[in-house]
DNA sequence: TTGTAGGCGTTATCAA
DNA sequence: TTGATAACGCCTACAA
C-alpha cells in the first residue's frame, strides 16, 4: 500500500508537492508528469483516513431512518446517496426499526464513526435527538416542534386536500381516509387536508371514514377492508403512503371491486404499483428526488458553515390516472 | 472534543494507560476509576479516525447491491447491518442500479473509503470484480466461476425443484415459471429445479410455460398476463423472485381470477404481500437471516485471517400455505 | 513553486 | 502495571 511519501520518493520530488498536487495546487508541469508516473507505478491511492483525521473531516454522512423496508425510504435513500456521491460525501445508512430508543442508541454510533453530518427521518416527533451535538442535523419527513432546525417537508395537508379536492369535484362525499398513526405529523398534517377539502366543499364529514393505523401494508389492508365490508362503503378512499397503498390495492381486488368503478382509489407515492395497474392508480406523487437534492443542498450549505436552519415545503404532485370514477349526477 | 490526552491530564495518569484501559488492558482500580470520572466529565468519545489510522482498521464493511428497491435485498441489507453491528461494524451501503460499469465504479469509491471488506451482491456474474485488492471479499446471491472465493448462496434449483414438484404432485402439469434473465445464475439455477421436477416426474417441458424476463414487478406483471392469456393458460404458475411474485399477484387478480382456485400460484420470498393475501401464498422463502448472519460469519473468519474462501450453500424452505389447488383426478 | 517540519488522536513498543 | 516515545499517512504554515 504506497503512500504519498513512496511516490515522491519515486518522482523525485517532496510529500508536500505531491500532496499540493492531489489537492489542485498548481504544480510545475515536469513535476506533475513524474508524479502521475510514480502513482500509476505505485498503485497509489489516498488513504482517505488519514486526511480525514488531518483535516477533521470524515466524508461520510449519517443517514437514519425509520425503516429501510418501508417504499418511501428505500427510494429516498437511494436518491440521497446518490446526492451525496455527487458532492463527495457517502452515507452510513442506519435503520432504527421505528423504535425511538434505537434511534437514540444509532445517532450516537453515527457520531462515534464522525460523521460529518446527520440526516434523519424521526418518528419520535417530540423528542429531541441528538440534541447535544454540534455536527448539522437535517430533518426529514417530519416535523418537530422545538428549537430551530433544518426540516425537508412536503405540504402534505395540501396534497392531502388537493387529492381529496378531486374526489368531491368528481361527485364523491363518501371518502375514506386510511391513514398512519397520529403521533406522525406526516398522518397529522394529511388528516388536516381531508378536512380541508371538506371543509371548503361546505361538506360535513363523518368520522366513519376516517381510519387510522399504523404506515404499513398490513394497516392498509385491514383498514380499508373495514370500510369495504361496512353498512355504508365509501365509494372512494384515499391512501396515505405507499404501503398502505399497496395493502388497499389488494383489499379492493380481493372483494372483486374494480378500482375506478366500483371503488375509485387515490394512492400515494409513486410507487411500482401504481404504475402496473389497469387503470393506473391516480396519486399524489412525493418529489422524492426534489427531496433528496434539497436534503444534501442544505447539507452542504451548513457544512460550508452557511446559513441559518430552517423549513424547507416542497410540492406533492396529484397525478391523474384513471382509478378514480366520475359519479357525478 | 476532549481527546485521550485530556482524559489523561484529568484523571493524573498517562495517555497510554487511559488508551490501554480504553482496549481492555488490566488498570488499577483508582486509575480506573479516575479515567472513568474524566471521561465522564470531558464527555469524551474515542476518535475512531485516529483510531482507524493507527491500526489500519476502518470498522466499516462495504456493501454492494444491484438495487435497494428489490424488497430481496431491501430485508437482506437490514439484516446484514444489524448482523455486522453486532461486530462493532458499521456497512456503507451502495446501490448499482443493476449497472456493471458503476458496479466497478462503486467498489473503487468503497475501497477508498477504506472499508475493510466488501460484500458484494453482483449482477454481472462473468466479471472479475474487485480483482486487483487483498480486502476480503463475500459473494452474495450469484455464483461466479473463476477463481475460489467466498459465495453465500442459496440451492436454486433445489428450492424450486421443490416447489414445482409440489405443483406436479397436486396434480397440476400446464406449469408456467416467470423467471428472471439467464444472465443470471439464480434464474438458471431456478430453470433447472424446474425441469428438474419434471424430469423426475416422467413429464415433459412445455416451452410454452417458460418465461424469461428481468427481476422486478413490471416483468412479473408482464409475463404472468402473457402466460394468463395465452391459448392454453397454465393452471399454476411459479414466481422466481418476490417482485415477479406481486407482479404476478396484480396479473391474476386483474383477470378476476381467485388464486388458489382458478389459479395456483407459489411466490417467491416471505414478502408482506403473502401474509396479506387470502388465501396465503405457498411461497419458497430464502432464509434472510441465515444468509446475513452466515456472510457476516464468514467475513469474520477472514478478517482474522483463518480459513480458505468457499461456498456457503443454504436450503429455502417451501411453506405451504394455501394458494395451490388440488386439482388431482 | 517547492520543501521542511510539526501535528491531527490513537496505539504499540519497550523500558522502568 | 505504567509511561515516554515513536509512528500511522496526510495536510499546512512557513520559509526558501
Amino acid at each position: 500500500m504506497a503512500n504519498i511519501k513512496e511516490v515522491a520518493r519515486i518522482a523525485g520530488v517532496s510529500a508536500a508537492t505531491v500532496s499540493k498536487y492531489l489537492n489542485g495546487v498548481t504544480v510545475k508541469e515536469k513535476n506533475k508528469e513524474s508524479i502521475d508516473r510514480a502513482i500509476k507505478e505505485t498503485n497509489f491511492r489516498v488513504n482517505t483516513i488519514a486526511r480525514s483525521l488531518r483535516t477533521n473531516r470524515s466524508g461520510t454522512v449519517g443517514l437514519l431512518i425509520p425503516d429501510l423496508r418501508f417504499a418511501f425510504f428505500t427510494e429516498l435513500v437511494s436518491e440521497i446517496e446518490n446526492a451525496l456521491e455527487e458532492h463527495g460525501y457517502s452515507a452510513i445508512v442506519c435503520d432504527y426499526r421505528s423504535d425511538p430508543e434505537l434511534e437514540e442508541k444509532k445517532i450516537r454510533f453515527l457520531l462515534d464513526k464522525q460523521v460529518d453530518a446527520l440526516i434523519i427521518a424521526p418518528v419520535n416527533t417530540s423528542a429531541d435527538e441528538g440534541g447535544d451535538t454540534d455536527v448539522p442535523i437535517i430533518y426529514l419527513d417530519q416535523f418537530i416542534d422545538g428549537k430551530p432546525r433544518d426540516f425537508i417537508l412536503i405540504d402534505n395537508a395540501r396534497a392531502s386536500a388537493e387529492a381529496v379536492s378531486h374526489l368531491i369535484s368528481m361527485g364523491h362525499t363518501r371518502i375514506g381516509i386510511i391513514n398512519g398513526p397520529m403521533s406522525a405529523y406526516t398522518a397529522r398534517e394529511r388528516l388536516k387536508g381531508y378536512y380541508g377539502a371538506f371543509c371548503d366543499a361546505g361538506l360535513n364529514v363523518d368520522l366513519q371514514y376516517i381510519k387510522s393505523g399504523t404506515f404499513d401494508m398490513h394497516s392498509g389492508y385491514a383498514l380499508t377492508s373495514e370500510l369495504l365490508d361496512s353498512e355504508a362503503p365509501p365509494t372512494a378512499i384515499l391512501a396515505t403512503n405507499s404501503d398502505i397503498t399497496t395493502g388497499a390495492v389488494i383489499a379492493v381486488k380481493e372483494r372483486g371491486l374494480t378500482i375506478g368503478k366500483d371503488v375509485s382509489l387515490v394512492g400515494f407515492d409513486n410507487l411500482e404499483i401504481a404504475r402496473v395497474l389497469t387503470p393506473k392508480l391516480t396519486i399524489v406523487v412525493q418529489p422524492i428526488e426534489k427531496i433528496a437534492r434539497a436534503t444534501v443542498m442544505t447539507l452542504m450549505k451548513r457544512l460550508s458553515g452557511g446559513g441559518e436552519p430552517g423549513v424547507t415545503m416542497l410540492e406533492a404532485e396529484l397525478v391523474l390516472q384513471g382509478s378514480v370514477a366520475d359519479i357525478r349526477q
